[in-house]
DNA sequence: ATAATACGCAATGAAAAGGTTGCATAATAC
DNA sequence: GTATTATGCAACCTTTTCATTGCGTATTAT
């Protein structure tokens, strides 16, 4: 019935920022690189999209104010990776948002069935 | 280990666009209420917000094209839904990000470890 | 019939998002 | 020390987004 994580009551209008920071296909492409390849330069990020690297810099900064990123200076390099501790934030307020959708589609279910 | 829904291989870019749907305090407010309150009409979700009702249909024809909301009309009213079929493709989207996350987090734990 | 209600449509406007180019600066390689 | 590499900064542009106002139309209530 609950979720597999804890979910501490959360409020869901802060969780827009994080959903609109999601809300991008060259964003998620960058997330899914980055769980996959593990931790990466702006200009390796860069290789392979259609987009500047200014404009790669700027989407890596929008997914670190929604908490999703974490940089770290190595060298002449600005090194980016995921935050796991936010983002398993953003996975509470996920699930969160979920569950609130199960419990209408319970009421929803039950009000069709009860006629 | 895997989710309580089953998964079917998703695209993650098509999930942007949902996201982007998410990512709007005044919309979540929106699904929120439907969620709680079920079917209701453009005005009655108007009521008590700070905008017009005009910027409120706006929103609830976005969550609509997002696949999130349906809606009928009924009399003179236009009554806005959640959509449960297309909630759950909402839902596998989430899932799918989620476990990316997952195996990303394992794989992070597992390197930190091994050091 | 007439009034009130619920909504659609269109024009407008301010602000944010997404992207580009050009140039400056810091770090590394040779 | 000079060139190369990786990034930062800033100006600028176009498109979208969010919200408004004004007016028209359809539907119900009296």
């Amino acid at each position: 019935m609950s979720r597999s994580r804890g979910t501490a009551a959360v409020n869901v209008s802060e969780a827009a920022p994080m959903f609109a920071a999601l809300g991008d296909a060259t964003r998620l492409k960058l997330l899914g690189r980055l769980s996959v390849d593990g931790p990466l330069s702006i200009t390796r990020l860069s290789e392979g999209t259609k987009v500047t690297r200014q404009a790669i810099a700027r989407h890596l900064y929008v997914l670190g104010d929604a908490g999703l990123l974490r940089h770290a200076r190595r060298g002449r390099e600005q090194v980016w990776s995921l935050d796991l501790k936010r983002l398993e934030k953003a996975r509470q307020y996920v699930d969160q948002v979920a569950a609130q959708w199960d419990a209408a589609a319970e009421r929803l279910r039950a009000y069709v069935e009860d006629r």
